[in-house]
DNA sequence: TATTGTTATACTCTATAACTATA
DNA sequence: TATAGTTATAGAGTATAACAATA
């Protein structure tokens, strides 16, 4: 993720005039990549992942999921959702229990720990993302939002939920 | 990069309130995401991935680039840089030429066929970004051109061309 | 002594396929 | 017969370190 190049001392400013800087996606993928650089780093203070954070933002809307909700939420593969519930799982962020209703399912819930975590990396996602758009006003943030809302419109949440 | 669990035909719409949607900078991410893989898509048909279509634009600019300009301006690894050139240069599409003022670096220079292939992939992604932002008019694709460019101002291009 | 480009290597991440259990 | 979750494995992508040529 974090490209050491960009970091380096001897930087020069830019002299050529350049047409990706013109391109809307170019902008989008750039952008993307610098906020989730510093959201990475905002929340390494507190040994989370950026994916572990929406994992918990995910179980916190009260609507217990599966492993295989998470994945077509989040797009992440099932085998990565594993290995991300096992971590999480082993720091008592979250619980496995069966499904009832449904024994091959888990219900994936959020415990206590696992709350008080989500609310650390909120705050330290919020700042990262606050700093990030700091050259916008609250209308501008609220416009910003709202167009990008509308560009994926249909098209996330792609699936999410499975009917009990 | 594609996801796979997004694919599924039995996907469910969306049944739970979710948090997530309302983070501007969770929005962000995703839409990068969306969009990126429907430029790669795009690309795919003309052989190519978007990081090759970035550096052919790159070097379109007019001015010579080196690998190093490569990799600070387009935040890659330089040795993924190696990769990329190497591959390009395979399709005769860039050239290396020695700069004859400092005999370390490459001239990296796009030759007619690399013209070519850039204006083919320019067809095909821009035609990937305008359904992408289709759900905007004009003036609102502006606003959000300008919002993301003001979000980045002084954080890219981060660096690039050394000095002569 | 530092920098550009290169190679070899290691590491991370994700995807694929096969398996268990449940439906 | 299909699905949820798991494991093992393979593959892609990227980073790290060492090196050659040049400054």
């Amino acid at each position: 993720m974090a490209q050491a190049a960009d970091d380096r001392a001897d930087a020069q400013p830019l002299r050529s005039d350049f047409s990706l800087g013109e391109r809307t996606g170019y902008l989008l993928h750039k952008a993307s990549m610098v906020l989730e650089a510093d959201v990475e780093q905002a929340l390494a203070e507190i040994g989370l992942r950026a994916r572990d954070f929406f994992v918990l933002a995910a179980l916190a809307g009260g609507v217990p999921l599966s492993q295989q909700d998470l994945s077509r939420l989040l797009g992440l593969d099932p085998t990565t959702v594993v290995a991300v519930i096992d971590d999480l799982e082993g720091r008592e962020y979250v619980e496995r229990r069966r499904n009832p209703a449904d024994r091959r399912r888990y219900n994936l819930i959020l415990t206590d720990a696992g709350s008080e975590a989500l609310r650390e990396a909120d705050r330290a996602a919020t700042e990262a993302e606050t700093a990030f758009l700091g050259q916008l006003d609250d209308d501008e943030r609220a416009l910003l939002h709202a167009m990008l809302g509308r560009t994926m419109s249909g098209r996330w949440p792609a699936a999410v939920v499975s009917p009990d």
